[in-house]
DNA sequence: TTTAAAAATTGCAAAAAATCACTTTTTATC
DNA sequence: GATAAAAAGTGATTTTTTGCAATTTTTAAA
């Protein structure tokens, strides 16, 4: 079941951003040969918000939340990177720290490019340049959407377009015709939608009920995404 | 009175970003003799969302509303943008379309360069393409703020969070010494803030009431801006 | 200055969301 | 498989926010 023209798919970082994919050979190259590869356990933070920015992080493999922590020390999940994607360079770029943090939410395999390769890279590239400039321009679209979401939503409406989100994040590596599991915690999810776990599990009791989804253990399997993209109130 | 020390001013794009100040002179030169000067009267749409980009605009003088409408026709702003700001290059950069609306608050006078001639200079400039990473790397770091801000806060926090922002937008061209109005309709505060007129009004009447504020015909005044600070939860 | 239209304010009722306390289920470990 | 700890789910209550209707104030035009 694809997505194409029911859901405003543009809308959203669906597909992983490919900055490193099909640079010129000798580019390429540089940063891989600068890269530190580092296997990172489920949950572990990858960088904080606030510290100074030491350099970029490729992900290799695994999915990553990107957080901000309140007073309080609830997180609110902005974003979930997946494997392919590049994450940290905003600090590195805008010339100041962290501005979110970031952890794994999978076992994952990361690479660290630091701050001086990558400003040299960047110096000596023919595209980099222009495809960040691309990559940034497009995130920022994604984040204005973001937060109309989430002023003008219900809760209920949120959680709908977060599990559609969420499930084309967990598409990946699926064989066709399988079963697309979303698997993350109700504390994660309430994160991303911007609300409480009762709130989450209640409504997906009430999602479950209708037979839109269905759960196995903690993972989530949405059974009918019309029905979904109904909810949501994004339907194209 | 400064905000230094008090607020967090880093995580709120206060001030203009001047991609296009002190550019290499014949830079700068050939981006204003492509330059479309022209005169918008209060109110006035600059381009909407969805809209095919044709090029960027150049705020000379005035203020500029970028928004997003909902399905019910409510708006939400995403950002003020003040003179010397440039606005619409993120769709040119992006190859997509305006991914919000955006509006004079006030008289303005706006130039237009087309996406022809910007992505010309671009290619011509040895300091754009940098500039330009720096200050959409900043814009993202301040809109990952605004949606903690707008999940996490309640309504009055962030009334409070709002008024100050405005306040500074609103300084410019003050004497040292003079009476900063903020001026706009309760209808685009409740747009900025993520909220109705009514709890605008609400909350408005409870800082007056507090000496918080005072407020001249549509125009607010903060004469207290370290309890305001207080009220936003963002003090440092 | 007068006056009509638009904008802002206020009170009240309804809806949505958050919070707390408690139960049940799931997960990880032995 | 048993078991303890963690996570998820449920119900009741409170708080926050919304939405409507009516009134007052402000603005802009005659």
């Amino acid at each position: 079941m694809s997505l194409a023209g029911l859901f405003p798919i543009d809308k959203w970082n669906f597909k992983s951003q490919s900055i490193l994919n099909n640079l010129p050979e000798d580019e390429y190259g540089y940063l891989c040969s600068n890269m530190l590869e580092h296997r990172y356990n489920k949950g572990e933070v990858i960088f904080r918000e606030g510290a100074v920015a030491s350099g970029i992080f490729f992900i290799k493999k695994g999915k990553v939340k990107k957080y901000q922590v309140d007073r309080t020390g609830s997180e609110q999940i902005i974003y979930v990177a997946n494997s392919g994607e590049l994450i940290g360079y905003h600090a590195i770029l805008a010339e100041e720290r962290y501005p979110d943090s970031a952890a794994t939410l999978e076992d994952c395999t990361i690479a660290f490019i630091s701050k001086e390769d990558f400003l040299s890279a960047l110096e000596k590239s023919t595209v980099l340049p222009r495809r960040l400039l691309k990559t940034l321009s497009h995130e920022f679209a994604v984040l204005i959407n973001s937060i109309s979401i989430v002023t003008q939503r219900s809760v209920k409406e949120r959680l709908a377009i977060t599990l559609i989100v969420l499930r084309e994040k967990f598409k990946e590596g699926i064989t066709a015709g399988g079963e697309i599991m979303i698997n993350v915690s109700r504390s994660d999810l309430a994160n991303m939608v911007g609300t409480g776990e009762e709130n989450i599990a209640r409504f997906l009791t009430e999602f479950k009920l209708s037979g839109i989804i269905s759960t196995h253990g903690r993972k989530i399997c949405i059974t009918d995404v019309k029905k979904l993209i109904g909810i949501s109130g994004c339907g194209t």
